[in-house]
DNA sequence: CTTCGACAATCAAAATCCGCATTCGGGCAC
DNA sequence: GTGCCCGAATGCGGATTTTGATTGTCGAAG
């Protein structure tokens, strides 16, 4: 999963990055509003942290331009202290969640995935295909109800994977959303990843449509 | 399908031509007007992606020219920012849809199927004939309601052939607008093809037109 | 009705492409 | 330092595409 970042404060900013990608993320960090939009109207994240007070640009303002850009992945708004009249404005503008500065990580993360949760239209916190589930709350994944040992890579592209079941997912998509903006995009990564999974979780769980990319079958679609 | 891009961005053209060949189309890419019109004027393209601001020759003359020469596959136009006058101009001389950059390759590609989709004809996304169907969403195809698996091509051959019901196809036209600008033209690619989606499809989904081409029968047309 | 020629369909082999497994070096964490 | 994880490179193997040759079919003309 991949996440921007538009935080103008020079030490919050890197350390948020810091701790989500501790977290698992991909994270582009942007410091100005006007950076902060040019990213998310480019490229591809499965959600955004937008701290409200920006130079430049206000918050705000790239909120309401991403909307009308109809770029809709979801926003979690960082307000300052309890201002009502932000957080307000800024579900007005279409943000997805707020949260009040100063906050606890560990709270951000739990409301970030909730928000990623349900932009992919997903209920629980666990996500389920066939013999194998993950919790994306724990972190934790079984095969049938046994439990397996992923590493942090083969986690992300699983969970990706997991999101958009029944989808057919290139392999630009998928290094798109699982490596942050520099990644050089020829080699074959994504395969050895896969391969590691279905080593792992057994052959059938990801599908081969040649020529476009993988699939993760859906039993019930 | 066979795409054209006018665009003279050195990264962004090829670019775009990976990732539209990647989702499985034919793609030619023209660096600036001059060429991209020549190229509009002589081949036969489904879509065209055109970009407003180019060397040589202005986009919007382009577009202009194309439409006074009657070639009327659907245009969308790149526009930069949300320029409101580049928007209406471009759709006053002939555009069937715009972008404003910068925008999400996914984006595009949904756009792309949906004008291809409109200048056919079709309102949805699922195409039918008899008993298959096809859904250019997702790619599947299916027999009286069972899956049946195409090879790239085939499936490009017979998504061809369902936007272009009860029409007569040549095969000069398949070749032209399932292959890109090099591919040799004498060969019986084609119907080989044909033999193959008849054997998984049944023999008589394709009605052969001795002397002319292929037909797909409509069956309440 | 028969024959001929042109066109289409089929088959098998060759060439090509694409994905997969494996290996290996570097880096990071413990 | 040691072990594990990541990402790059390589070669292999199978699937797919293409080619070329052969067989089959249709339609017009005699």
């Amino acid at each position: 999963m991949r996440i921007l970042i538009v935080e103008d404060e020079p030490t919050l900013g890197p350390q948020l990055k810091a701790t989500l990608e501790g977290a698992g993320y991909a994270v582009d960090l942007a410091t100005d509003g006007e950076d902060g939009h040019f990213l998310g109207a480019t490229e591809n994240y499965d959600a955004a942290i937008l701290d409200l007070g920006l130079p430049e640009i206000d918050g705000l303002t790239v909120l309401d331009r991403w909307r009308r850009e109809k770029r809709n992945f979801p926003v979690l708004v960082l307000t300052a202290r309890d201002s009502w009249s932000d957080k307000v404005a800024g579900l007005d503008a279409g943000a997805d969640d707020y949260l009040a500065k100063p906050f606890q990580t560990e709270e951000l993360i739990a409301r970030l995935r909730a928000l990623i949760r349900r932009a992919a239209g997903n209920a629980s916190s666990e996500l389920i295909a066939g013999d194998v589930r993950l919790d994306t709350r724990s972190g934790r994944v079984t095969l049938a109800g046994e439990p397996v040992k992923l590493t942090a890579q083969e986690y992300k592209l699983l969970s990706y994977l997991l999101h958009h079941k029944g989808k057919v997912v290139s392999r630009t998509e998928l290094i798109e959303h699982i490596y942050d903006q520099d990644f050089d995009r020829d080699s074959n990564t994504i395969e050895v990843f896969v391969t590691r999974i279905r080593k792992k979780l057994g052959a059938d769980i990801i599908t081969t449509i040649r020529g476009l990319g993988y699939q993760l079958d859906d039993p019930q679609g």
